[in-house]
DNA sequence: AATGAAACCTGACAGC
DNA sequence: TGCTGTCAGGTTTCAT
């Protein structure tokens, strides 16, 4: 599911349940695959502390952890295509591929859901904490940006997907960005003109930030903490709108598969 | 080193 | 009703 959009709403939805509430107690079911840090580890380490920051790093949550006579931690969540981290009554149901639960003092769980299991939790104690790699879209200089394409003869759209580059760009969000600076999602990314790089890091941080204000994209199952789906995906331009006409010139919008992922553009526009 | 395809999972939906 | 095939917001691994 989630992209950065997505995961920077689920961020600030569970920062404003979570943040300094004390995690009592940890329950886990569900496939080794998911921990990344054995259930046991996790348990010693978030059982007992005290929740100082929830944020984002790509497409990572990070729980910031303050524990008595021990040092910091961190707990880290990836979402994966369908994970949600919910915060919840303790008498809420427990719905189906429910995995962890986190009992807060007062009384609130925190739930992590996934039914396809792609996601991943697991903590972090090292001194430097966790580091997702790649860089912050939303933060990244131009000439920066610019510079990580320059040498790439993989296809432009392979580029933005690549997390070692940008992290938290997604599916939905490269269509969208690509669709906005009318570039082609096939072309070299090291064919790209300079004006043409402008664009795409203009689109890029627009299109993220009009899709964190809409509250994420729910094409299926996305929801936030809250159980809340977004609405950004009644504003895509080419994502999910194969056939139908593009907005700008009325052609049909095109589907590939590029990157082995579902891409939509149109031939007219993008070039 | 870099690029692409396959694998990892479950569920929803279309077509027969 | 139920089977088969296809597709899905992502990442990692393996082969070239």
């Amino acid at each position: 599911m989630p992209e950065l959009p997505e995961v920077e709403t689920v961020v600030r939805s569970l920062a404003s349940h979570v943040t300094g509430e004390v995690i009592e107690s940890v329950w886990f079911s569900g496939k080794p695959q998911t921990f990344k840090s054995t259930p046991q580890k996790i348990a010693s380490v978030i059982e007992g502390a005290k929740i100082d920051r929830v944020h984002r790093q790509g497409k990572h949550i990070v729980i910031d952890l303050r524990r008595d006579s021990q040092k910091g931690a961190q707990w880290i969540v990836h979402l994966g295509m369908t994970g949600s981290l919910l915060v919840v009554r303790p008498d809420a149901e427990i719905e189906k591929h429910t995995h962890v639960i986190a009992k807060l003092a007062s009384g609130k769980e925190i739930r992590f859901v996934d039914p396809r299991r792609f996601g991943r939790t697991w903590v972090v104690t090292d001194e430097t904490g966790f580091e997702a790699g790649g860089h912050e879209p939303l933060d990244i200089g131009f000439e920066v940006f610019a510079g990580l394409f320059r040498l790439r003869k993989t296809p432009i759209k392979s580029a933005l997907l690549n997390q070692k580059l940008l992290r938290g760009v997604g599916n939905i969000y490269a269509d969208e960005s690509l669709f906005r600076a009318h570039i082609r999602p096939r072309r070299r990314a090291s064919s790209l003109t300079r004006d043409e790089l402008r664009r795409l890091y203009d689109s890029v941080q627009k299109v993220l930030n009009e899709a964190i204000a809409a509250g994420g994209s729910s094409v299926s199952d996305y929801v936030d903490a809250n159980g809340e789906p977004g609405m950004f995906q009644i504003q895509h331009r080419v994502y999910g709108r194969e056939g139908e006409p593009c907005v700008i010139c009325r052609t049909p919008i095109k589907r590939v598969v590029v990157a082995g992922r579902s891409t939509h553009y149109c031939p007219k526009c993008q070039r």
